[in-house]
DNA sequence: AATAAAATATACCTATTTGGTATACTTTTA
DNA sequence: TAAAAGTATACCAAATAGGTATATTTTATT
């Protein structure tokens, strides 16, 4: 019941650009090594989160990276989805074909944990990126 | 943000379990073929399940398997626990070498995430498996 | 216009985890 | 005592995660 690595790594990039805020420009070296991330793959990460809308890309000289929207308006979620997909704590709520559901018209498990799930992806929406810079 | 497929095979083993009773004795083939797991994963889940407490195995001819507690008394945590380990949601809330509170002292990605990881698991612990069978 | 500093795209590699199997063995009861 | 069950251990293959490499494109500065 993990979020990957990957994503653990991005949700560091964006609280970093929030705390320098969204008119700041930070170059990929930069958020590496203070982040303690390695380069190429702070890069990839960066790509993703460019792709997603989540932070904007300069090139050339005087280039980088800074956030595309207000702290306040990313959560815990986006970032974990631009990077890792969709919430979903088992195979049987995204994959029909392994479903009781399916076989046998009623499938108990999937009730239950698909509460779980909703609860999860509440809980993630409720914290944003301008509460954790605030935060004390 | 998934469990294993190995995790979600035993809550149906256990919710299976469930409904025959806590009498009620079943070998691995048939758990196996009612729920549609390979027959050798089956035993092997069995087999945690049983180290873990919430089954009871019983060998020789007629032998089978059954819960070892009331329906009631075991969670949807529980089952997990037992096949995945513990609930936890990004290694920076296990490892603590990969933390920035480790290294700075504060790691704001850390506290966010750590609330996300009570509630979940108080997620998990509210629903036992006496629930799952009655609904309807 | 040339150059160098940045990002981008694509593809690749390796270790770990997951999902599943195989083999040999032990226990139990008819 | 034989057969039907579970047990222990180890193995294997596919998928995923984590990370790298190479070649290219963009852009500010000179």
């Amino acid at each position: 019941m993990r979020m990957t690595q990957e994503a653990d790594y991005a949700l560091r990039i964006i609280l970093l650009l929030s705390k320098v805020g969204m008119d700041a420009r930070i170059d990929a070296k930069h958020i590496s090594e203070s982040e303690g991330i390695p380069s190429r793959f702070t890069l990839k990460i960066l790509r993703k989160l460019t792709q997603g809308g989540l932070t904007r890309s300069y090139r050339g000289i005087g280039g980088g990276y800074s956030l595309n929207k207000s702290p306040a308006s990313i959560t815990l979620k986006d970032v974990i989805e631009v990077i890792d997909g969709p919430i979903c704590i088992n195979r049987c709520l995204y994959d029909k074909k392994y479903c009781n559901l399916h076989r046998t018209n009623t499938c108990d498990v999937h009730r239950a944990l698909n509460d779980v799930r909703k609860t999860l992806i509440e809980e993630l929406e409720s914290v944003n990126f301008d509460d954790l810079v605030k935060q004390k």
